[in-house]
DNA sequence: TAGATTGTTAATCGATTAACAATC
DNA sequence: TAGATTGTTAATCGATTAACAATC
């Protein structure tokens, strides 16, 4: 039995890396698409990502069967296919918790809107930020969350707070029955199963960084300059 | 022969995934340190982290003999071990490239600076920000690129560039001599093998986010709210 | 000493790649 | 038809976990 995107979903899970290309895989046929491709194989397709035919196709082929042996996979129908697995093909209504620099950069990001994320709500719990305006939308207090995100039927939010209060706020997240957490601060969230978290840890990226320029430039004799000599 | 981190490093290559863990393990570290813990186990860091004990060991013992049979691992001694490997005990000079929203929000960031990312310098192409100054640095155009760069040693950018430029931004950046770039343009840079390439893609993140939750829901009996009955 | 915990090897698990019959 | 490319199975690779002798 081939695995299909049934009324209830595939048998099998598919790995958080798998979901991740599949977001890389739609962002590059929406490019083709604009550029009047009508269809790519999984190898042009893995190429621009810098990754296997084979790996491309098993990704999608998890989902469905996708592709036309021979011809390949047809761009105008695969983006809204892989919009519906991702469960981008709706609004998601968000709030964004944290009012601080990133809070306010991410607010005006326009990435998130163009994709089905709608902030829609602000909260902080310094009384300095709160009724304030931003983008249109008012700050709210921290007591208001449960009564706002039942009002707006906020179903994810962004969490841009300081680390000694992530857990926290977490908490009070998961109480108003939210569904989904876009983690920035730099803490391992607990959170019960029915709620789901992805964090962005910059600390973590930078240092994978900084560790990976240090042995790359240890594996290079010491001392010679790069470039070809000029 | 056991593997050490001698004068020319370890030899097997790291994951990625596990430079990404000693990151996790040195601040939960840091974090015992200030609490006066001397000593913490295997089994210890690695469930406030959600991880196993023999993760925790494996990844630590790669690097070196750093625990004590029967004691576990000083913490005031790993602490320093940890941030030598990674790369954190020397400040790395840091451009921010790309003044927008996300650009100036992280240059106010305090994880950066704290861990040795200096941000020395700030630049953009857009005429109306050139020349203003943010956190005390000036921003300057394009052009001063090489000049800027060499002139304050810099080994690291930022960039904060839109998805259409960041490909020519990243080889400029890489004609610099700059030796690791930390993307949040939601494109795959093509480098050089000397270059290291972390890249931030929010949207990624999100979709990932939204398609978890999508399928928590779809394997929650339909149209039964949640909680315990209240 | 006895209990605890490491470093390391072997076993398991999962993800990626190779290969190829099916098919456009 | 011949060439291209899929979906899928088997082979490979790498990472995680289990287990345990060594040792504090």
């Amino acid at each position: 039995m081939r695995q299909r995107a049934g009324a209830t979903g595939p048998d099998r899970k598919a790995s958080r890396a798998a979901i991740n290309r599949l977001s890389l895989y739609l962002r590059q046929l929406e490019s083709l698409h604009t550029r009047d491709e009508s269809t790519v194989s999984s190898s042009q397709l893995g190429q621009s990502l810098g990754l296997s035919d084979a790996q491309v196709r098993k990704d999608l082929a998890f989902f469905g069967q996708f592709g036309q042996p021979g011809v390949g996979y047809a761009v105008g129908a695969l983006i809204p296919a892989l919009r519906h697995i991702l469960g981008i093909d709706r609004t998601w209504p968000t709030a964004m918790i944290g009012m601080g620099n990133l809070g306010r950069a991410l607010l005006r990001y326009r990435g998130f809107r163009s994709r089905g994320f709608h902030i829609v709500a602000l909260f902080d719990n310094d009384d300095q930020k709160v009724g304030r305006t931003h983008s249109g939308l008012k700050v709210h207090r921290f007591e208001d969350l449960p009564r706002v995100c039942e009002r707006k039927g906020i179903t994810l939010a962004i969490l841009c707070v300081p680390a000694e209060v992530a857990q926290q706020v977490a908490d009070q997240v998961v109480a108003c029955r939210v569904r989904g957490i876009l983690n920035f601060a730099p803490v391992k969230l607990v959170v019960p199963p029915q709620t789901s978290v992805m964090s962005v840890d910059l600390s973590v990226q930078l240092e994978t960084l900084a560790y990976q320029v240090q042995s790359v430039m240890a594996s290079i004799p010491a001392g010679r300059p790069q470039g070809a000599g000029n």
